[in-house]
DNA sequence: CGTCCACAGGAATGACGGGCGG
DNA sequence: CCGCCCGTCATTCCTGTGGACG
């Protein structure tokens, strides 16, 4: 998609480059988003708070269910799991053992998914689908209690479970005492979003928000200390200077000190600058990096569309740039029988505007027209060259489906 | 000032693919 | 193998709603 260089020159300079040693990277596993360094600067008060709650799991008794809070990229996932380390290995070196359990709600998709993660990590099998809800939870419980297991189980991202299981998973899980002759879980959930807590049943709010810890934002400052950091690891001397990686925790800090972005910056223009055989990390390299970053989010979030929501989007994206409901609803219609599909209902594809909306590909208000109506004002945010790349390839797969 | 548009979005229900226990 | 139950996705039916029009 993006260099504008001959193929066959840069990678003849890649080559040279790379057998001669002259490479940018020292170590890039250090940029990587599931890197967690030795030291984790400006959060020591949040790790020993939550080494300070989970301590009594070392004394076989069960700490407090734990809440963490804090927008993306404020390093709530990278020290749980650092305090999760330390505590696994000073266990090991005392002879005693705990179980680490961890899953991703927005990644599993579904509490079903989340509760198969957290069997899998238990090493307990459950099938894919099929079973009831309470039958997976009884069966994690009792596997719990069999094995006499202290676990400890990480649920990031928990607001992206649907509303409903916040009753019925969520409860059992804060309450899982009651449900566990020997052994004990520990429940770490991690927040994104602030407002999480209105939205819960008061019972099991209080049960799962015994303690919180909040990890407020990181300034332009911070960032600026993590990134020096993370480049003496990650690249070769006077490959990355100062100023560069500035801009970087510049770029990502004027949104709300997102780390994980700024790292994906140096990381993302490390690797457009060794594609142009630089020896040096430029300023363009990292405004490149930045919309780079931006599309290719947008690529893959496109791509793994399920196919009716594609489709609306590809009608969103056909008409004006402001359009309602019922115009997508038409164009979707008419675009779905053209590839010989079945329409979905109206009731449908507004829910599937929804979709698109969180996932930021369209904007969607609603807006009343007073008597002309009440109706979802969309707009498009997806570049057309994108669309077009996706559905080209899509059209192709869909001729091999139908013929 | 009430009406009524063009939808939003909740609830109930059904089709489907799957595992379970017998 | 069968009948049963489950989660998921979609449909059907429904009530709700802010404000321009008459």
């Amino acid at each position: 998609m993006m260099p504008p260089i001959k193929v066959g020159d840069s990678l003849d300079i890649i080559l040279s480059n790379a057998l001669s040693g002259k490479t940018l990277f020292k170590d890039r596993s250090a940029l990587r988003s599931d890197y967690i360094p030795n030291n984790l600067p400006y959060r020591n008060d949040q790790i020993t708070s939550i080494a300070q709650i989970l301590s009594p799991i070392l004394q076989n008794s069960k700490p407090s269910n734990l809440l963490l809070y804090g927008k993306t990229g404020s390093g709530k996932t990278a020290v749980a799991k650092y305090v999760l380390e330390k505590f696994q290995q000073a266990t090991i070196k005392h002879d005693k053992q705990i179980s680490l359990a961890y899953s991703n709600a927005r990644l599993a998709g579904s509490e079903y998914r989340v509760l198969v993660d957290l069997g899998q990590s238990l090493n307990l099998k459950i099938p894919f689908t099929g079973l009831p809800l309470s039958e997976v939870l009884q069966r994690i419980f009792n596997h719990i209690s069999q094995f006499n297991l202290k676990t400890i189980f990480v649920l990031d991202e928990i607001d992206f479970l649907g509303k409903h299981s916040y009753d019925d998973i969520l409860y059992s899980l804060t309450r899982s005492n009651e449900h566990l002759g020997s052994g004990l879980l520990a429940l770490i959930g991690i927040s994104n979003d602030l407002n999480f807590k209105t939205f819960l049943d008061p019972r099991v709010l209080s049960s799962l928000d015994e303690e919180e810890v909040l990890f407020p934002p990181y300034t332009v400052e911070q960032l600026r200390d993590i990134l020096s950091e993370r480049v003496s690891l990650a690249f070769n001397k006077d490959t990355v200077r100062t100023s560069i990686s500035n801009l970087c925790a510049a770029l990502a800090g004027s949104e709300h000190g997102d780390a994980r972005r700024a790292i994906d910056l140096l990381r993302v223009a490390g690797e457009v600058a060794e594609r142009e055989a630089a020896t040096t990390v430029e300023d363009r390299h990292v405004r490149i990096a930045s919309q780079k970053i931006d599309q290719d989010r947008i690529f893959n979030a496109v791509k793994t569309l399920p196919l009716h929501e594609k489709v609306v989007l590809a009608s969103v994206s056909l008409l004006p740039s402001i359009s309602t409901t019922g115009q997508v609803f038409d164009k979707y219609q008419n675009l779905a029988r053209g590839i010989s599909l079945d329409p979905l209902t109206q009731r449908r594809v507004s829910a599937l505007l929804s979709e698109l909306d969180v996932q930021g590909l369209i904007n969607a208000n609603i807006i009343n027209h007073g008597r002309h109506g009440r109706t979802k004002r969309i707009t498009c945010l997806v570049p057309k060259d994108i669309l077009d790349e996706i559905f080209s390839q899509n059209s192709q797969e869909l001729h091999l489906l139908h013929s």
